[in-house]
DNA sequence: TATTATATTGTAATTATTACAAATTAGAAA
DNA sequence: TTTCTAATTTGTAATAATTACAATATAATA
C-alpha cells in the first residue's frame, strides 16, 4: 500500500523513512493543501513520537527533489500539495477552502524568453468561492 | 509634496495621518515591494515614536481600501506594492529581489465564468534572475 | 473650541518556522 | 547477518512575523 511512496522516493535516491512515507500518503489522501500543523496533528495521532520538526524536514526534502510542491497564497502558512505540476489555485477568503484551477498559464514562455530562470509558477486568485457565493451573507 | 497621498486618502474617506502619509509616500517611492520590517525601520528614523503596530494597522487599511496590494511571494513575511493593478513578481531565490512582470493574465474571464468571485490576482514565479544567471555560481 | 470616534503607541501574546545537539536508524559494506 | 556511518528523527530552545489589547493621543466634525 505504501509501495508507491516507497518508488517516489527511491526514484529519487532518497532515504526511505516511515515518516517521510507517511507524509507523502497523507499529502496524496487529503489533496486539500494542508498546512504543516494539520499534517502534524493528524500523523502524530498514530505516531505519538513524531516530531513537528521532522514534518518540516520531511516536506522540505520533498519539495527540494520537485515530488510535492509549496503553496504561500495564505501568506501566514506554508500549505503542501501531493500534485506537483503546474496549476492555480483559489482562495476563498470566507471559508478558507483553496481550490484547484487547472489552467494553463500562457505567459511562462514570456519570462523564459526575459532571460530569468523559472523553477517555481504560482497562480493565486483570492475572493469569495462559489459556495460561500450561494450562501449569500 | 504630500498632496498626492492625501488625496488618496481623502477620496476613500480615510483619516489623514502623518503616518499614512509617510507609509504611503515610502511604497510610492521604493518599488522594491518591501516587508513590514523594512517599511518600519526607515520611517522609524525620522519619527522615533512610531510603532510597528501603526505599520501593521495603516497598510491593512489601505489594502482594504485597494490603495495599495500585498504579496504573499515569499511565504514567511508579508510585501506591500503601491502598484494596485493586476501584474505579476518574480521571485529571485539568490538575491531575494522581486521583479515586476507587466503580463496581462488572460485567464481571469474564466475564473469569473467559474461561479468564484475574485478579488484578487496574483502571478508569481519563481528562480534565479537574469542578473544572478549572468554572474553564474 | 469642544467632542467623539478613530488612530497611535507600547507591551504582551500568539503562531509559524528555524537552529541545534543528542539519540536513533536506513542502507551500504564487510 | 552484523557492523558501521552518514543521514534522519526527536525535543527543546530560539527567532521572526503577526495579532491582541488597553491606555493615550489626535483628526475631523459640530
Amino acid at each position: 500500500m505504501l509501495e508507491k511512496y516507497v518508488k517516489l522516493l527511491k526514484e529519487n535516491s532518497i532515504k526511505v523513512t516511515p515518516q517521510r512515507l507517511e507524509t507523502l500518503k497523507y499529502l496524496d489522501e487529503n489533496r486539500t493543501h494542508p498546512t504543516v500543523d494539520e499534517i502534524y496533528s493528524e500523523l502524530k495521532e498514530k505516531n505519538p513520537s513524531l516530531s513537528k520538526t521532522t514534518i518540516y524536514n520531511s516536506l522540505e526534502t520533498l519539495k527540494e527533489h520537485g515530488i510535492i510542491q509549496s503553496l504561500t497564497i495564505s501568506g501566514t502558512e506554508l500549505r503542501y500539495d501531493f500534485e506537483n505540476k503546474i496549476h492555480h489555485h483559489f482562495l476563498c477568503k470566507k471559508c478558507g477552502n483553496i481550490i484547484d484551477i487547472d489552467i494553463e498559464c500562457p505567459n511562462i514562455n514570456k519570462i523564459l524568453n526575459s532571460g530569468h530562470e523559472v523553477e517555481e509558477v504560482h497562480g493565486y486568485f483570492k475572493g469569495k468561492c462559489k459556495k460561500c457565493m450561494k450562501k449569500g451573507s
